[in-house]
DNA sequence: CTGTTAGCGCGTTCAT
DNA sequence: ATGAACGCGCTAACAG
């Protein structure tokens, strides 16, 4: 038995005589082989006290505990992913991150993810949407347990392969109309809408204008419905010059604001699709001299801190960013223990936040 | 040799099916195996034409290629990663993620890194000590190739035996001074200080005060340098009772900017530890009837987006996050390789940018 | 140009 | 309670 032992160790040194100069050359981690040999016992043992199984005796036990400490091991993870078949990584696809709207999301998806001992893996994807292959790519298949996918340009078809290829995500605020399978999160649009609606109406505003995002959009076009239906109920016939599309920044909103304001009849209201956008047409009014809220009433939407920093301060349909990550993340953890659903869809509320930049409509 | 061949294949059948049937269950990838055996060709192949080496036959290449293609096939990542020693990740350790500050160097970061084929690990500290201790061991650990620190609450010490350790990392924006083995990233504070009381003295301002950072930092330390040394060359007398402390949010500058404007004898300016101290300034004086920038002068630093939001804009001086985190990954890839140096820590410039919130010293 | 072989570090039977 | 042996999916020598 001793023999056979030292027979094997005799002829594993060399090896690990190598491995041991590599690892003083790169510096490389401590195996759980290192461990194991210090303490005596087997690899398997040292794995088991690293799970912490209970069919290891206690002086075993914390001998091999003992060696860990000291040598500082960790287990690598991606020997661990390999094995096991599950890497603790989850990749978080997200146009860009610096905007405040996404910062917002992948600051509560990561908390929650921490909490669920997980962690996100960034992939910013400039709003370029190449080929399916890169979203797989993207996704880093094979590295990543599952993902979010925060306003993903890809069509329902393609998410819906993603799917069929047993690829766990969770979709949040989805641009286009998905597939009922398709897991996702979002805001009560329409209902963030008619909420801005029915505040301008009870301040007394007839003539309220909207600003858009792309024709398209489920958020477009949810809150476009809201606008009308909430027009509709207040028996005011919608004028299509009070429509203008924009992009998602301020000088897109200060560009839209200036159209409308400098229509022969100018609304006395806005409502736009973005607190951007809500920015923006204060800067237009303010570049007219038309004075907010007394002359015209702006109401915004996202409510981020830019919101409370402008002057006036902003009414805004506020939308639970931080809490939309946390919620999609929940989703997901489900997912990844098969754990069975009431629902694959979670629609956050929406809540209007009146502040300065919003009143009466002048006489 | 057929022979052979085939009785290994028979051998392997029921596991084989096994596995198949936990495929079709678990909806589990499609591996390099099953790849290589569609194609009649060993997995070696394949694995060559997945890196796209070039010692290919054109045919087979194509053939493996379609196959690839068909089966919808994507590496596993940590087989990769254990088999070549490198995982692609790079944790990036960060107090928060929402802050403009945060998501603008995170920005540039993984902005650089996609560039480099690399992929930012996200990881919250929450300001926490603790945590991030235990957060870099793991992430060091088999997990990731490197890491960049941003803001580390760690002492020179413990980044240091992480270098003896043979981690590779870059550290962005040091609270603390550290010793010069440690890569390192960081704006020219001393300079931008220099730059905004310039700017302050030069119209007229004699009567300067000063909201900090915390005490011992090195932002704190060098822009209170600079603030010194600009008020002796113009032969002013340091006045204590002109130097605050903040925290880093707008409530606190506004605090700290309400003692200031509440002494018998109130500054004609301010200089702000950062962009958000700037705001609860203009805030503070906004609340006590003090005009910004015909009574009071107020210069930021950052300049993140909020600045040029607020009425009035901010004068500020600017730090190139974004640059920062780009900066920190060109160092932290040339690490990764293992190339050499001509130096381990880059100063970026800041410059200042003048908007409205500064204006001549009143008479 | 291609296949064979040998690990990468860890979890996990199956013996003992 | 513990160890030997195998496999996870892939890359990289080394033959041929």
């Amino acid at each position: 038995m001793v023999t056979t032992f030292l027979s094997v160790r005799t002829e594993k040194f060399p090896e690990t005589c190598f491995n041991k100069a590599m690892a003083e050359l790169a510096h490389s981690r401590v195996t759980i082989r290192e461990v194991a040999d210090e303490a005596g016992v087997s690899i398997a043992t040292v794995s088991r006290v690293l799970n912490s199984r209970d069919d290891v005796a206690p002086e075993t036990r914390e001998l091999v505990s003992r060696i860990i400490q000291e040598r500082g091991y960790i287990a690598n993870r991606s020997a661990r992913g390999l094995s096991v078949g599950r890497t603790g990584l989850v990749g978080v696809l997200v146009p860009l991150v610096y905007p405040a709207y996404f910062s917002s999301i992948l600051s509560g998806a990561t908390e929650a993810l921490q909490e669920h001992d997980l962690r996100a893996v960034l992939s910013p994807t400039g709003h370029q949407h190449d080929r399916e292959v890169t979203l797989l790519d993207r996704l880093m298949h094979g590295l990543t347990d599952g993902a979010l996918i925060v306003l993903p340009e890809e069509s329902s078809q393609e998410l819906e392969r993603l799917l069929d290829a047993g690829y766990h995500f969770v979709v949040i605020d989805p641009l286009m109309p998905l597939d009922d399978r398709i897991p996702s999160v979002s805001a009560a649009h329409t209902s963030g809408a008619d909420q801005a609606m029915k505040h301008l109406l009870g301040l007394g505003h007839r003539r309220i204008a909207i600003i858009t995002g792309p024709d398209g959009w489920v958020a477009t076009e949810d809150r476009r419905r809201g606008y009308h239906a909430a027009l509709a109920a207040a028996g005011i016939l919608p004028d299509p010059e009070l429509e203008v599309e924009s992009n998602f920044e301020i000088d897109g909103g200060e560009l839209a604001a200036g159209v409308l304001l400098d229509l022969a009849e100018p609304p006395t209201a806005i409502f736009a699709f973005n607190d951007n956008h809500a920015i923006g047409a204060i800067q237009a009014a303010r570049a007219r001299g038309i004075r907010v809220p007394e002359d015209l009433s702006i109401v915004g939407f996202d409510d981020v801190e830019h919101a409370t920093i402008v002057t006036p301060t902003l009414t805004t349909v506020r939308q639970p960013l931080a809490e939309m990550g946390r919620t999609a993340v929940s989703l997901l953890t489900r997912l990844l223990e098969r754990q069975s659903f009431e629902t694959l869809h979670v629609e956050l509320a929406t809540r209007l936040v009146v502040r300065e930049s919003s009143g009466p409509a002048p006489s």
